[in-house]
RNA sequence: GCCCCGUUGGUCUAGCGGUUAUGACGCCGCCCUCUCAAGGCGGAGAUCGCCGGUUCGAAUCCGGUACGGGGUACCA
C-alpha cells in the first residue's frame, strides 16, 4: 500500500500509445461477481486513460467452456453496461476474439518458439512428473519441473518417439529472477529457482493458456493487464515469453504492466466460487438490483473515491468513477462480499432515480412476475406511473416494488390477506373499524387521496376515538393485504373505489 | 515442503511519521410519522495481528514472527 514504491502507472509500456485493457473470462459455469469486478476496473481503468477497451473470449478448454455459458458473458457484459471497443460480437482490427477460432496462431507461434530455441518438446509421462515431484517436495525443492528433457538429442528424441510417446512443448524459462513492478502491489520478485520450465501445448497439440493468453495480448496491442490475484505467481512465466515474443516478432516487442487484483471473497474466507448463489450475476438482476447499484459497490470492494475538503464519498456511478480511478489506489487485500451493504447501495442508486426512470426499470418485473401484460395496456402503465412514486424510497431493489404493489396488480378473485397480519388487526375491534371506514368510505363524493384521508380521519380518529395506527391498521390489512404497505390513502385512490369497498366488505363477511 | 500475496471496529474503507484513528453498511436510541421505508440527530463498537528495531514521536519506515489466502497441472 505505499505507493511511493509503485511507479506511474503510464511509465514503461505506452510511450505514445493509447492504453489498451482487456478483459478476458473463459466461459465456464455462471459469470459471478469477481469476474465482474475485475472487468469493472479494468473497464474504469482504459475509461480513465481514455484508452481502448478489448473484450476477448478464452475458449481454450474444450471439456469446460460451452456456448451458453458464452452467451451469458456477453449478456452480462451489456447488461452492466461495460462496453468494448474490440472484442467478440463487436469485431476489431485484430480479431478474432474468441481463442478457438485463432488456433492457427497459436500453432503459429508455438513452432516459432521451438525453433527459435526457446522451448523444447519433453516426452515425460505424466507417471514420471509426479514420481520426481514427489520426491522434489520430500527434499524440500520447488516442486515444477525439473527440466530433464531441457537438451535432449535428435537421437533421445528419436527413441522416445519410436515408444510412440506424444510430446508436450515447454517453455524454456531463462535462468535467471523475474522482477515487475505489480500496478497494485508494487515491486515483486520471483527467484530463477521458483520459476520452472512450463508447458504452452499439451501432447495432443492444444494449446494452454499459459501461451494463449500472453500471444493474444502481445498481439492485440494490450499494455496493461489487470487480473486476480490467483494468477499473480504466473506473471514471471509471461514476462519471460513476452521478451521471447521479441524475439521472434510476435506482437509489438513491449510487455505489459500488470496489476493483480485481490480477491471477493465469501463467507468464511473462501474466494466467492462460482457454485456460491451470491456469486451468480445473473441472479443480481433478477432480484432487483440496478447495474450501477451492484457496480458502485463492487467498486467499494478494494477501491474508494478520493476525499474532496474531508468529505467521503461512496455513492457515485460510472462516470464519476472513471473520472477518479487509479489503479495505485486499490487495495491488496481480499474483501469480503456483504450482500446486506451491497442492497444498501443499490437503494441508494434507486433514490438516485427520477419517478419516470424507476417507472420504466420496474415494468419488466412486473411483467415477469406476470402482474402487466407485455406490452402493458394504457391502464397498466398508467397505475404503475401513478405507483412507482410511492414505492420509490421505500425498495433497495426492484422486485420489492412488485410485492408492495401486488395488491393493486392482482386480479381481484386472488387478492388474499396475510393470514398473520389478519390475526392481529382484524380481530373484533379491528372489524368494527374496518366497518366505519367501510361506511365512511362508501358515501365519499369524491375519490381522491385528500377526500379518503380526510373522511377516515373524521371516522376513525374523530368517530371512533382510535389512534391513527390503530384506526388505519385494519383498513390496511383488509385492502392492501399486508401490515405493511405504501401510504394508504394514495393507495385506496389508485385501488378506486369499487375494489376499496368490496375488500373491506370480504373481510368483514370472513 | 517450496514460492508469492495479504493483516485498521462484525463487514468494507480513509490514513503515506505528530489525528480525540475517517467514513459507510449493520446494530442501539431519539425525532418525523397512517404501516414500512426514506430523512435528521445521537450512541456503542478498533490498544491499527504479534514481537523487536529506527525515531523526540510509528497504524504509517525496517526486521522477524503468527495467522489467513493463492500458486506449485498436459485448469484458467
Amino acid at each position: 500500500m505505499n505507493d511511493a514504491l509503485k511507479t506511474d502507472p503510464l511509465a514503461g509500456v505506452t510511450g505514445d500509445r493509447p492504453v489498451v485493457a482487456r478483459f478476458c473470462p473463459s466461459p465456464t459455469g455462471n459469470p459471478h461477481v469477481g469476474m465482474a469486478r475485475t472487468a469493472l476496473f479494468s473497464w474504469a481503468f482504459a475509461r480513465h486513460h481514455g484508452g481502448k477497451f478489448v473484450f476477448r473470449v478464452e475458449d481454450t478448454d474444450q471439456s469446460r467452456d460451452s456456448e451458453e455459458s458464452y452467451n451469458l458473458l456477453v449478456d452480462v457484459m451489456r447488461w452492466l453496461g461495460l462496453d468494448w471497443d474490440e472484442g467478440v460480437e463487436v469485431g476489431g482490427d485484430n480479431g478474432p476474439y474468441r481463442q478457438s477460432q485463432r488456433m492457427d496462431i497459436y500453432a503459429d507461434v508455438a513452432q516459432r518458439l521451438l525453433d527459435g530455441g526457446f522451448a523444447y518438446k519433453a516426452y515425460d509421462t505424466a507417471e514420471e512428473l509426479e514420481e520426481r515431484r514427489e520426491k522434489a517436495r520430500a527434499e524440500g525443492r520447488p516442486s515444477g519441473y525439473d527440466g530433464l528433457h531441457r537438451d535432449l538429442t535428435d537421437e533421445q528424441r528419436a527413441a522416445y518417439e519410436a515408444e510412440g510417446r506424444q510430446p508436450v512443448i515447454r517453455f524454456r524459462m531463462p535462468d535467471r529472477d523475474y522482477t515487475f513492478d505489480d500496478l497494485v502491489r508494487g515491486p515483486i520478485t520471483f527467484g530463477a529457482d521458483n520459476v520452472q520450465d512450463f508447458v504452452i501445448v499439451r501432447a495432443n497439440g492444444q494449446p494452454l493458456y499459459t501461451l494463449t493468453n500472453p500471444t493474444d495480448d502481445a498481439l492485440m496491442g494490450i499494455t496493461h493487464v489487470l487480473r486476480g490475484e490467483d494468477i499473480l505467481s504466473s506473471t514471471p512465466r509471461q514476462i519471460a515469453l513476452y521478451e521471447a515474443f521479441a524475439q521472434i516478432g510476435v506482437g509489438s516487442g513491449v510487455t505489459p504492466r500488470f496489476g493483480h487484483l485481490p480477491y471477493v471473497t465469501g463467507a468464511g474466507n473462501r474466494k466467492l466460487s462460482k457454485r456460491d448463489p451470491e456469486s451468480n450475476l445473473l441472479g443480481y438482476r433478477d432480484d432487483g438490483f440496478l447495474p450501477e447499484g451492484l457496480l458502485n459497490y463492487l467498486a467499494l470492494l478494494g477501491w474508494s473515491l478520493p476525499a474532496v475538503d474531508g468529505e467521503e464519498k461512496d455513492v457515485f456511478d460510472l462516470a464519476e468513477m472513471v473520472e477518479a480511478f487509479e489503479i495505485g489506489r486499490v487495495n491488496p487485500n481480499p474483501a469480503r462480499f456483504d450482500l446486506v451493504k451491497c442492497e444498501a447501495i443499490n437503494g441508494d442508486h434507486i433514490r438516485r432515480l427520477s419517478v419516470e426512470q424507476v417507472t420504466e426499470r420496474l415494468l419488466p418485473y412486473f411483467q415477469k412476475a406476470g402482474l402487466i401484460a407485455d406490452p402493458a395496456t394504457d391502464d397498466e402503465a398508467a397505475v404503475l406511473a401513478a405507483a412507482a412514486p410511492l414505492v420509490h424510497e421505500r425498495i433497495s431493489k426492484l422486485t420489492e416494488a412488485v410485492d408492495m404493489l401486488r395488491f393493486l396488480f392482482v386480479a381481484e378473485d386472488e387478492f388474499t390477506v396475510d393470514e398473520t397480519d389478519a390475526a392481529k388487526q382484524l380481530d373484533e375491534k379491528g372489524l368494527t373499524t374496518a366497518r366505519a371506514a367501510h361506511d365512511a368510505l362508501a358515501g365519499l363524493e369524491t375519490w381522491d387521496t385528500e377526500s379518503i384521508e380526510a373522511a377516515l380521519r373524521a371516522a376513525l380518529i374523530d368517530g371512533l376515538g382510535l389512534k391513527p395506527r390503530l384506526a388505519f391498521g385494519p383498513v390496511r390489512v383488509a385492502v392492501t393485504g399486508s401490515r405493511i404497505s405504501p401510504p394508504l390513502f394514495e393507495s385506496l385512490e389508485l385501488l378506486g373505489r369499487e375494489r376499496t369497498l368490496a375488500r373491506l366488505s370480504a373481510a368483514l363477511s370472513s
